[in-house]
DNA sequence: CCGTAACCCTGCGTGC
DNA sequence: TGCACGCAGGGTTACG
């Protein structure tokens, strides 16, 4: 499940491989995953196109090109962009194949069908639909603690829903919000307006600690996520509470609990996350 | 403003 | 061994 450590590291991976290298045919055997514009003219404006630069904001892909267009891709839940030899057999449920003039390709992948991508003029990138109302980076250096704590006094929602709101916070999703309260100790039910000085100070640096780990993990491949070389990563060896239902809590032996919030699995230790 | 739920879709775990 | 069924999940949208 690509969130934003997971992003990051396709991005990273994609970037040392692709930069400077141009699209010369796109194949879109599944033209639905394609939102704007229309599928048509999305693999016309592609063709011949350089790639100048990567990016991401939230769990958005970006890949910038010539003639101010740029690509925006979301791998929502089991979609992969894999950099591939042209020669390769394309793995089952390929939906996209974009291929590059060094006789390489962009496999995109996607068992569920839920990803989506589009292309857009780079100067109205901030106006695009899935982009514009997007919150804060976390690990950028505009979040703060003040930051943090000023917003969670506005909000009189549960916290871990708060977490997932990718207007407000952009990037965490099931995962790394479970750990993030995990390691602050907070239980996932807690008003965010209730939330103590020390809790949210613990919070904010939870945060800022299980992305930047997930980073340096180069991704959790719980299941069906690798990054752009098809390499799997390994913060799933890390996780301390994620998908842990039943078993000891790492910090204090008790079991760990699942709930039901905002219709995700929550997962929390009932004894340290009071 | 807030919470809940449906929707999209396939694979997998469970029960028989 | 296999079938039927329900669940999982990110984000968007609809609705109360």
């Amino acid at each position: 499940m690509p969130e934003l450590p997971e992003v990051e590291t396709v991005k990273r991976s994609l970037e040392a491989q692709i930069l400077g290298l141009s699209f010369t045919e796109i194949e879109l055997m599944m033209p639905k995953i394609v939102k704007t514009p229309s599928p048509n003219s999305f693999a016309e404006n592609l063709t011949g196109k350089k790639i100048k630069k990567l990016g991401r904001r939230g769990k958005y892909l970006l890949i910038h090109l010539s003639d101010n267009l740029t690509m925006v891709i979301h791998l929502r839940m089991t979609g992969r962009l894999v950099y591939s030899p042209q020669d390769k057999p394309a793995e089952k449920h390929t939906h996209a194949i974009f291929k590059l003039d060094n006789g390489f390709s962009l496999h995109y992948s996607d068992i569920r069908q839920f990803g989506r991508m589009g292309l857009t003029d780079t100067d109205k990138l901030e106006a695009f639909p899935g982009l514009k109302d997007l919150g804060i980076e976390p690990l950028n250096e505009n979040f703060t603690r003040d930051f943090l704590k000023r917003e969670l006094k506005r909000k009189r929602t549960k916290i871990k829903p708060l977490l997932l709101d990718q207007t407000f916070i952009a990037g965490l999703g099931n995962i790394y919000a479970d750990e993030a309260l995990h390691r602050a100790r907070i239980n996932p039910e807690k008003i965010a307006v209730n939330l103590t000085a020390r809790e949210t100070a613990r919070l904010y640096q939870s945060i800022r600690d299980v992305l930047s780990e997930g980073i340096e993990n180069r991704g959790t491949s719980f299941r069906d996520y690798v990054d752009g070389n098809g390499q799997a990563g390994s913060n799933q060896e890390s996780l301390r509470v994620y998908d842990r239902e039943g078993k000891p809590c790492l910090g204090c032996g008790k079991t760990v609990a699942r709930i039901r919030l905002a219709g995700r699995s929550t997962y929390y230790c009932p004894k340290c996350q009071k």
